[in-house]
DNA sequence: CCTTGACTCTCCAGTTACTGGAGGGTGTAT
DNA sequence: ATACACCCTCCAGTAACTGGAGAGTCAAGG
């Protein structure tokens, strides 16, 4: 019989530990002596706290543990919770992995820039949207804003005509060859018009980003979300878009507000 | 101005998460309505608030984050801090794969013995020991017990002899050729005498097992040590230690019981 | 104007696996 | 007798939220 810190020291445990594995019914003490409250251990316990520390070490959680320790438990049931474990373990691996890439690509950053990045990009995944949208290839980048102007303005005309109800900031979905479709939110589906389409525009994986100014400074933002996109082992899969979160063409172009999103997988 | 809700929507965060990160006062809302309490969010906090989710996706703790949202950081002090979550994040690395490594051991384990393996091997570390000693080559297996018990007898009898304190079980270390070291822990140094020595055992990262029974039973124990040594990238560093926690030459040696150690390190 | 439903608030409890400390009893050696 | 190591219970705190209760707020539809 030994008392807690003798067993302490034996099994390298630290007595407060064997205290609360106790409390919790995971590791029993053999017995208590009613009289000191004190607890006594017992060499027949090793093989249970020995198999408990060996799975602890794999990184099992104490809950699981106290079930692995269960005598009746057959040999297939073990493997499956070890398996579960396994993959488990990798993705944490994977998780890792990927955060020391993102910090690599914040490092190089600094070393060529000396601070912060300007544009932060983060992953997050958008719901599904129902929109009214009109689409136009765009000639030139001059012709842009006169164009997304008049598509804007025949989608909400559209909307307010069929008693629809606006949903969100408008939105521009960019795809190829400079083909622009100008989405507005709605609550619930309208009839068409001969320009304007109602669909929904598919939830995804984006990697985003927010440009705080006028349209001139576009370029610079796209360029960032691009750069961060192939560091960090992205790519994209897919157009991407323009929201408007602050936009008001009477306005001073400074207080735009607008995020680019950019739907993307890991590679 | 954004109620918290839309706001949440927009970055892709739980209300409730914002509402906490308020509280902390790690992300303030940008003012609260007066009347109602309602917290309301403006979308010139979305630098930070996304500066503040890159960060987080790089596995900072919401502390660190706080300390690298201050303006006045250089760029010196991110690059420290993102140098030392770089080791940090290399450190978890490592220990995955390792625990990786011994969940693959135990599920080969299982799939050739169909049950949990009958020795539990753990590692820890174990304390340096001040010891009385006395060593002896031993010329075959048949008379590793005569000779065992004429060497603790000695040393029991010096230490009795000089009123030394005894401190724990006795154990044997097996330095090569099987030249055994009989020792018996003690509390404070005593005289040396002609056979016996008194010097302190070195602590060290172990892996430690327990066998239960007589020592017909070491051979298979031995064999279960190594092992669980080979197969989970361990290798031996010196010589293997005997304790025997449970021993008395009148009693039935079934209830014997020995802790085998081997110093050990990462291959 | 009233109701409904969506939204917001605060406060409290629970999660994991311990760790630290206060305040008080126990056992042994000098 | 006293010092010291050891043991006990109970309480609080950790990190980063999450869930729920109970109550107040807001906008749209009837």
């Amino acid at each position: 019989m030994l008392k807690i810190g003798e067993f302490s020291r034996l099994v390298g445990v630290p007595v407060k530990t064997l205290r609360y594995y106790d409390e919790i019914g995971l590791f029993k003490s053999d017995h208590i002596d009613e009289q000191t409250g004190y607890r006594f251990y017992s060499f027949e316990q090793l093989p249970r706290l020995n198999r408990l520390l060996a799975l602890k070490d794999l990184g099992m959680s104490l809950n699981q543990i106290d079930q692995m320790l269960k005598e009746d438990l057959s040999a297939d049931q073990l493997r499956g919770m070890l398996l579960l474990k396994q993959v488990e373990l990798e993705d944490m691996a994977r998780d890792i992995r990927e955060r020391i890439d993102r910090v690599d690509a914040r490092l190089s950053l600094i070393e060529t820039e000396d601070k912060m990045p300007d544009y932060e990009v983060v992953i997050k995944t958008v719901d599904p949207v129902l929109v009214a949208s009109s689409q136009e290839a765009i000639p030139d980048y001059e012709t842009i804003g006169p164009v997304m102007g008049r598509l804007y303005n025949g989608i909400a005309a559209h909307i307010v005509k069929h008693k629809g109800q606006f949903a969100g900031p408008g939105m521009t979905v960019w795809h190829e060859n400079l083909k622009a479709e100008a989405t507005l939110p709605i609550k619930k589906t309208i009839p068409e018009g001969d320009d304007v389409k109602v669909h929904e525009l598919p939830g995804d994986q984006m990697a985003c980003l927010v440009h705080h100014g006028g349209f001139e400074g576009f370029p610079r933002a796209y360029q960032a979300g691009v750069q961060w996109i192939e560091a960090n082992g992205y790519e994209i899969t897919g157009p991407n878009r323009e929201v408007y979160l602050q936009f008001d063409p009477e306005g001073d172009s400074k207080d735009y507000v607008t995020e680019i999103q950019f739907p993307v997988a890991k590679v």
